[in-house]
DNA sequence: GTTGCCGTGTGATGGCCGTCACAATTTTCT
DNA sequence: AGAAAATTGTGACGGCCATCACACGGCAAC
């Protein structure tokens, strides 16, 4: 089966005493700056200037974290922009009685807590390594004159804050038209699909959440994603061995999970 | 009682057409420039420096609708900014299959489509206004020119999108984390109620909106909320009069809406 | 091994609420 | 004013799904 995170309360403390860490490697080659990273062409804000990136990398603090730390939690004074380099990370926010939902499954070169530390609030989320992970961290102040001094990492900023938005709207289009939890979930897994599938044209990915998880990431509970994802094998629309999951019939889900 | 707005299919057409209804005014003060705009303080994209202002009013190009006029469609190519000027916009969404989801009302120094503007996009929803409106509209190329030149208006921009992004995401969050039709609606009744009490302490407000407008912004069906709004007024949450509503206690109200 | 924990599978139950249907009322149009 | 259209009020029905409860299997710790 897939591999479970333990340690869902590991919290290495405060970010600033966790730059400890910082020659720590978790079994991962160690990325040393943001010129060599190979995600630096593909994400919005590694793809800076020669200039401009050496200053960002200057005022920037390395940190590696292992599976299940907590970076920043919801309702924390937002300090600090954290740029993901390596390893993903899930961004989830709790109700008052309890109930869960994850925005996202961030990746390399996604960069965190951005509104909050531009708008100056509280982070409205929380952001958990759900495998190690390393980033670079940007205190606040830093980062606003970063942003002042160069005016294309501006714009950056604009187009991020543009795709978050984007992103977090399709959650809310979803969620409020999207009514049947079946057209919910086959979206989550369409649109995973679609960011993770490794290479080749057929859907097959690997998905290392829980059923739990999935729950929270669709808005519906554990139970009733057991069940449609029995019922989506015997309908012949996936196959799951392990946490290994081939959409079948992509145009029967697509129809599925039309909102 | 309350004034719905007829024509809700009115349409000027194009925007490049519509600007020729640049000289009507529906019984509304005209609002002639930026520079002596009242909301120019208390808005993102207006509070800019002089020099900044100026040329925003220049690029610009003014016009006014009526009530019922949709300024762009949902899939519509994202040609320009518009800033909303004075009267109130519906920003909404529908699904292949009919729901419609209300995501907004925009006030007066909201920015209407600068996420797709900004990102080369498609609008991603549908804009009506609710009450004869005037507007200032900025063809793309312009915008874009325009932040380049001014690196303060980046930041302002990126201010608006994170903020843009933030109750795209507290909307999205409260479908997936008040899970009862109730608390949805009544977190939908404070949060207007904040934005447009009319003064004073107490919470009452008009709200010139059908069930079924209210129920397209909290995730519910019509029939939903007629029961609802009944339901709060025996239990004397709220009192009703036309379109004016005054909540009562606010305490309780607020513990229901809780997500 | 065995103990415990976590994740998964599955049945039973019940309530919320979406939908249909129709009546009453208000608003709009001419 | 009178007709037509839109909005609102209310009852009945039924399905979806959250919740509870419990069994089962894998994995880690000891």
């Amino acid at each position: 089966m897939h591999t479970t995170y333990e340690a869902r309360n590991f919290d290495t403390g405060s970010m600033r005493n966790s730059t400890r860490n910082h020659n720590n490697v978790f079994g991962q080659t160690r990325i040393t700056d943001c010129q060599s990273c190979a995600h630096r062409s593909s994400r919005l804000f590694c793809n800076l200037s020669e200039e401009a990136l050496e200053y960002f990398g200057e005022i920037g603090t390395r940190a590696s974290f292992p599976r299940g730390a907590v970076i920043f939690n919801e309702g924390d004074h937002a300090e600090s922009v954290v740029l993901l380099c390596s390893g993903q990370v899930k961004l989830s926010c709790t109700s008052r009685d309890g109930k869960t939902m994850i925005l996202k499954i961030a990746g390399p070169g996604d960069v965190l807590g951005l509104g909050a530390v531009v708008a100056g609030t509280l982070y409205e989320l929380t952001a958990q390594a759900i495998e190690p992970i390393q980033i670079n961290t940007i205190r606040r102040k830093d980062f606003l004159a970063f942003l002042n001094q160069f005016g294309e990492a501006s714009m950056h900023a604009a187009q991020a804050l543009g795709s978050e938005y984007k992103t977090a709207f399709m959650d809310a289009r979803l969620l409020a038209l999207a009514t049947s939890a079946s057209s919910r979930l086959a979206r989550v897994l369409i649109d995973w699909a679609r960011t993770a599938s490794c290479g080749k044209d057929e859907l097959k990915f690997t998905m290392a959440l829980t059923h739990e998880e999935l729950g929270n990431m669709s808005g519906t509970s554990r139970e009733t994603v057991t069940r449609l994802l029995g019922k989506f094998q015997k309908e012949k629309l996936i196959e799951i061995h392990g946490a290994t999951i081939r959409i079948l019939a992509p145009e029967k889900f697509e129809q599925l999970a039309i909102a």
